[in-house]
DNA sequence: TACAAATATATGTTTAACTGCATAATAAAA
DNA sequence: TTTTATTATGCAGTTAAACATATATTTGTA
């Protein structure tokens, strides 16, 4: 079974606990039949996204939480996204000039990428 | 269909689109078959976590971040967002390149703004 | 332009996996 | 031991995954 059903299974039970919750008021509250929030929680089955919605919401949590402990907020370094609130508030041509000369280093980058594979592979 | 599967569908899409990726791109370097990430991309089904995390992967970015709707982050351009991220991976000196245009740009339009407070006011 | 070939995207069908219900096994309490 | 609460499992039904096939779009060439 795949790694993420782990993590999942733990941040469900993590979150339960932390709450002080029961798992009865987790699948009463969700309306997920017992029998599956037992596999849920034991990480034997993978469980739809659907029933993570269900569950997140008798959780109190977004989807996302269910998956990760660290956000994206944290991945993103903070001045990066500064700076696209800025570019966001240029005039629309300065934004086309900038965002073209992205675009073109970027799939400058994959041609690099993609030749060298060739040559390597 | 639920409300997520289009959040998904959107994100994916959006990502793929943003980094310049075909859909044959995505579903080679995912595994995924072609008809199915059609179904995806089309919010027609609701993806198993274990392809999720299969798109993720191609896509460079950690589930969670396929299921963003409201976050901090939604008050940034998404897509903006996600190209400035990959100038991260490009070689050091066109990086620099490219951050000094976007300050570049950015104080000019700082100065702009500065000069017609000071007519207008 | 017209046509063919190639590429890209969409859909029909079978297989496998999750869900939901019923039931069983286990544990706790009286 | 009997009762009751809690957790686990068997099985039928539903849905996504996988494969095969079809449709649509683009490309190349005369």
């Amino acid at each position: 079974m795949s790694q993420v059903v782990e993590v999942i299974a733990n941040n469900i039970k993590r979150l339960r606990e932390v709450k002080g919750l029961s798992q009865k008021e987790i699948y009463t509250g969700s309306g997920i039949p017992q029998g599956q929030y037992s596999r849920i929680e034991n990480g034997k089955v993978e469980p739809s996204v659907s029933t993570l919605e269900k569950l997140a919401k008798v959780l109190e949590v977004s989807i996302s939480e269910l998956f990760v402990t660290n956000n994206i907020i944290e991945e993103v370094n903070l001045s990066l996204l500064e700076k696209v609130k800025l570019i966001d508030k240029l005039a629309p041509d300065e934004q086309q000039a900038l965002l073209k000369m992205i675009d073109l280093a970027i799939s400058n980058k994959r041609m690099k990428d993609n030749l060298s594979s060739l040559i390597n592979d």
